[in-house]
DNA sequence: ACCTGAACACCGTTCAAGT
DNA sequence: ACCTGAACACCGTTCAAGT
């Protein structure tokens, strides 16, 4: 009953068991308890590779987000770089929709986090727009993607797809229902990321123009 | 130690206490328990008024969300009622930005979320959009709102609002870095909504050219 | 260093019993 | 109709004890 030659536990192993109780049961379907059982383990076990439950759920985090690319600002493209970190951000939400609440309450481990965050702003102002416009620009982005992630129809009812349903009954069809959700969600994201990015162009060439 | 003369707990009460919980301890501070000491009540007697936790939570949720306004879409004017129902809404979240997480996770009761959305929708159309077109708008602006809400440096830590103050160490303060925050939050989101709406406004008229 | 068993202080929810 | 006390089946976390 002591200890194993080889550890039965590593942190990667509790975090992508974690992930899979997250996935397919939910945030709320995570317990440490159920978790040791999953592993072949007891609770207090877990303790020895975690501080507690949150930093297991932020090492999760740190995985999804490291999917993130932020590497589209090449010579001075800002309206790339912005759409290609939206898009991939949005997509790495998507994959694990449970995880939306926790990640977007707050930042994952501090280091990565702020690294992209800086490449986001960096790209910006490489690209010529002040310092202070390219801080609003990358929270306006953020909040688009995180929104999106959040308030897709794969996570709970949304009001908006439910009126498009109502007026349309002949897609009553649950798989039909679904695809459709998906599509409008899709489309939805694409609407407002392109006229955001065609909103801030305008005003880009404004700023130009001024001096 | 029986049914009092005249009812000790109501719906509006329960709703009320949980809700200066969340408030001060957020989502995870409320308990039944705690709410039931706080009330002077046993534990169960909240069963009399209420299903379930989820049920009490929707209670709250549905008070929050009548403050949303959607009565901006006067005279066909639909810029004027997305940026109405925007600002109202984003303001009805931020006033309890620990509740935010649960509202954004799914509608409310299921009548009044759907009549909003259906003036908003309707809003749209009387405009002059496309009904699809409308779905979009509506899903979209809501992803911002959901979105800014949900990543504001009131709730957690926000990495872009770090990027910022690394750059301008002298609003190292605590509080001058919390005003800062603040207001950059602000000028984000409306940031976000204008660029947006002008996105939207382009292709509007491209649309009204297009017939 | 790493796993265990037992304990502590919590949860949400149910239900028979009271008036 | 509405409050109570006790119970059930859960939680996260700690810690001395084992090897």
């Amino acid at each position: 009953m002591g200890r194993p030659k080889t550890p039965l536990l590593s942190l990667a192993r509790m975090a992508s068991a974690a992930l899979d109780i997250v996935d397919t049961d939910g945030l709320d379907g995570l317990s440490m308890r159920r978790l040791a059982t999953v592993l072949g383990v007891q609770v207090a076990s877990l303790y020895n590779h975690v501080r507690n439950k949150d930093e297991l759920l932020h090492e999760i985090g740190n995985q999804i987000m490291s999917q993130v690319d932020v590497t589209g600002f090449r010579d001075g493209d800002w309206r790339e770089g912005i759409a290609t970190w939206a898009r991939s951000y949005r997509a790495a939400l998507r994959a694990h929709p449970n995880m939306v609440p926790f990640l977007a309450t707050g930042p994952g481990r501090r280091e990565t986090a702020l690294q992209r965050a800086n490449a986001v702003h960096g790209g910006l102002v490489a690209s010529g727009w002040p310092p202070r416009q390219a801080t609003l620009i990358g929270a306006s982005t953020k909040y688009l993607v995180v929104g999106a992630a959040m308030t897709s129809f794969g996570r709970g009812f949304d009001d908006d797809v439910q009126v498009y349903v109502d007026r349309y009954p002949h897609l009553g069809q649950a798989h039909k229902l679904r695809a459709h959700a998906d599509e409008i969600d899709d489309e939805a994201f694409e609407l407002a990321l392109l006229s955001f990015l065609d909103g801030l162009e305008r005003r880009f060439t404004e700023l130009r123009e001024a001096r």
